[in-house]
This record gives structure tokens, sequence and C-alpha cells, in this order.
DNA sequence: CCTACCGATCGGTAGG
DNA sequence: CCTACCGATCGGTAGG
């Protein structure tokens, strides 16, 4: 008995009642209302936070379990593998960066064409990459960052596709910025190595010593980007 | 002074007889030499090579064994755990980086003090640094860079050391170009954000398409400095 | 360094 | 979503 050796974190034992109960835990949020959809994505959520702090190898399908307050062989019942639930987590990420980096670029609108225009776009790609790194329960771009390694070829390849779709808007961008000289290096190349400067910023960012997003940003620029 | 060129680190047991039978796969390399180092070394490039491409966690004991014509239980004759093996394959990582990096400093010891010396200085630096990460064979420090999360926490302090030493000979070395206006950027943020660019790269740069380190290195150059 | 082995853990499943 | 379970794998070890 006991197979889990309860790493429950608040409740006892569950009763065996079908429908009608909850096992316990987190309240829910809305009484009558459909929630298989909310379970699934608390798994997703443990999941994520997670595969970020231990790794995806390191983090057992009874972590995430215990985590969302269900036992070892249910999540199961949600991702039909492991694997599934990573590729869910990384597909989720990806949408919510493409969303927000979308939305971003979308205040320039009636900026476009102006001369200053492709700096304030640089400024806001770079913030809005930073926010979904670093923001808080932003859990689930660096999870893909990190851990693409435990992905099958195909869910590679489909991932692949929205990172391009991530990355495309960069470089109309950079060409500008190239082209009015506030950029020196090939656009590939800065493309790469900038993306990369920032991603790293997964490893060493502090959010409650080091400065705030908007700083760590125009550091970004001042580095990048010549004066003109 | 870091006489490290040859690491050897934790535990050094010494084999009871040399020689005598082998058994089998990889031929030896000299016949009547003392080879105890040679099978602990041997152990550390198969696990370096192994680590970095599928990881620590998916990389198993069994597997190191195999790459180096052992049975499953011998590498344990040679490091105590598997932790140890890891953390050696980091150890020598660094200090072969120091080793490198200190060597490609020398050469500038007799312009230091003259107008251009940071600006080789850094150009030295980034390209001992792409060499560290992207050199044939040089499968260590990617091995650090990105499994440093499986290390115990002492193994962490130990090798925080080695990484402020090495990251310490480039601090000087953006304080000149910062003060020479080539860096506009606040030090201590460029020195992360520049370095997290080189580290990504071991995600994309193939050696086989993409361009030469040296091409590399003066995009990275042209990125990060400003003219003046 | 091999042989033979163990205890623990893990992803996953059948059936309800 | 729980109960009860299985086959496989893994790190590690005793003894030679």
């Amino acid at each position: 008995m006991t197979a889990l050796a309860t790493p429950r974190n608040s409740n006892s034992k569950s009763p065996p009642e079908p429908a009608a109960k909850r096992p316990r835990g987190r309240p829910r949020k809305t009484q009558g209302e459909r929630d298989d959809g909310n379970r699934r994505h608390e798994l997703l959520t443990a999941a994520a936070r997670l595969f970020r702090q231990q790794g995806f190898d390191a983090t057992s399908t009874r972590d995430i379990a215990a985590a969302v307050g269900m036992h070892s062989g249910s999540p199961f019942y949600h991702f039909k593998s492991k694997d599934a639930l990573l590729y869910a987590v990384m597909e989720e990420g990806m949408h919510t960066a493409i969303a927000r980096q979308t939305k971003a670029l979308q205040g320039d609108d009636a900026a476009t064409g102006k001369p200053g225009a492709p700096l304030m776009q640089m400024r806001r790609l770079i913030r809005s990459h930073f926010d979904t790194l670093l923001g808080p329960g932003n859990d689930f771009v660096p999870v893909m960052l990190y851990e693409h390694r435990s992905l099958s070829a195909w869910q590679l390849t489909s991932l692949a596709k929205l990172q391009t779709e991530y990355e495309a808007a960069w470089t109309p961008v950079l060409e500008a910025l190239h082209a009015s000289g506030h950029l020196r290096a090939p656009v590939k190349f800065s493309r790469l190595l900038i993306l990369g400067a920032l991603n790293w910023s997964v490893q060493w960012f502090d959010r409650k010593k080091d400065a705030s997003l908007d700083d760590l940003t125009d550091a970004a620029m001042a580095l990048f980007l010549k004066e003109c």
C-alpha cells in the first residue's frame, strides 16, 4: 500500500469516488465548468517548471503527477507518453512566444518607415524575448531551448517550423539596421549571435539580484548596435 | 600559474596489474608502455563525447564502457561514480580551456600597452573560446556548459572557481575597450552577453557547412565592438 | 578489469 | 483518473 510513498503536497488519501469529487489540492476555479482542459494544463505547467529546474531526464512522470496531486499513472490519461508531454510544453511555449512577439511589434505599426523605426522594433524584439525567457512563470521556452535533445525527429522538425517563424520577425529588422549602419556584422551571424546572447541569460539572470529586464534590454542594445 | 596542462584529479587508484591481457576493442598505441592513465583517459574522452551527444542522464555507464571496449562494471574501477566521471570531464575541460586562453594571450605580451592591444587581445580571447567550444574533439567544455545541472553542490562550487579564473581574463580587456569607446554597454553585462553569444554557437555552428572559426570571430568582433 | 548480481526506479498499461 | 502491476534499465558492488 501507499505505493506512492505519499509525496503528496497537502492532503491525505483521496477517496475512490468517481466524478462528483476531486482528489484534492488546488481549488477549482469554476464549479460547473468542464475542467478537463484545466487539469491537462496544470500538468503542462508543473511539467514545465520541473523540466526547467531538474531537466527532462531527471524528472519522473511520478514527480509531475505528485506536483498536481495525481497518482503515478494518471498523467498518461492526459498524455500518451512523457515525450508527448515534453513536446506539448515546448509547443505551447513557442505559441506564446510568437504571440507575445507579434503583439510587441504591432505597437510599432504607425512608426514603420520612419527613420528610428528599426531601432525601436529591435528594442521591442529584445525586450519581448527577455520576457519570454525570464518572466515569472515563463518556463516553457527555456525548457524548449535546453531540452530539445530529448525530442524525436518529427517533433524536432515540427518545432523547427515554429522557431523559424519566430526568428523570421528578426531578419527584416536586422537588415534595416545593417543598411543604416547600426549593425556591422553580417545579418545571419548577427541573428544567431544575438539570440544566443539573449538565450544564455537563462543561465545567469537572477530577477532578485540583477537589474530589471529593461536595464538588461538597454545593455543588449548598447552592446549590439552602433550609434551612427 | 596553472600547471594544469595534464589534469589528474579525483580518485586515482593504482591498478593491480598492467598489460597481460586486454579484453578487445581498440588496439593499444604502444606495447610496453604503462597505459593505466591511458585507459582512464579513454574513458574520459568517450564520456565527454557521449555526454555531449546524448546528454548526461541519457548516457549510461554501460554506453561509456562499451565505447572503450570495457564491460559494464569496469568504469567504476577508474571512477567511483558516474558523477565523478562527469566532474572529471568538466575539470579537464576547464583546465584545457584556461591553458589555451593563457597561451593565446601571451602572444600579445609585446603589444600590451599599445593603442590597438585591447582589440587584438579581444580577438584572441574570442578565437580561443570558439576553439574550446567548436574545435574537433573538444567536447569537454560543451559538456560543462550544458550539463552542470547534474553536479552536486561542492562540485559546482569547485568548478565555479575555474570558471571565475577563466572569465577573469576577459574583464581587463573589456574595461580597456570600454574606456576607449569600442564598447558601449556596461562591462559586466557585456561579459555575460558576449560569452553567452559565443557559448550558444555550440547549438548551431556546423564545421562542415558554416564558415571557419576565423570568419565567426570576425563576425563577433564586428557585432560587439564599435569602430571609433 | 571481468563475472555475476542486486535494489531501486522508471515509463507505461490493463482494467475499472 | 485510481489501483495494481510489469518489464526494462540503471548505477553500483563483492569477489576474484
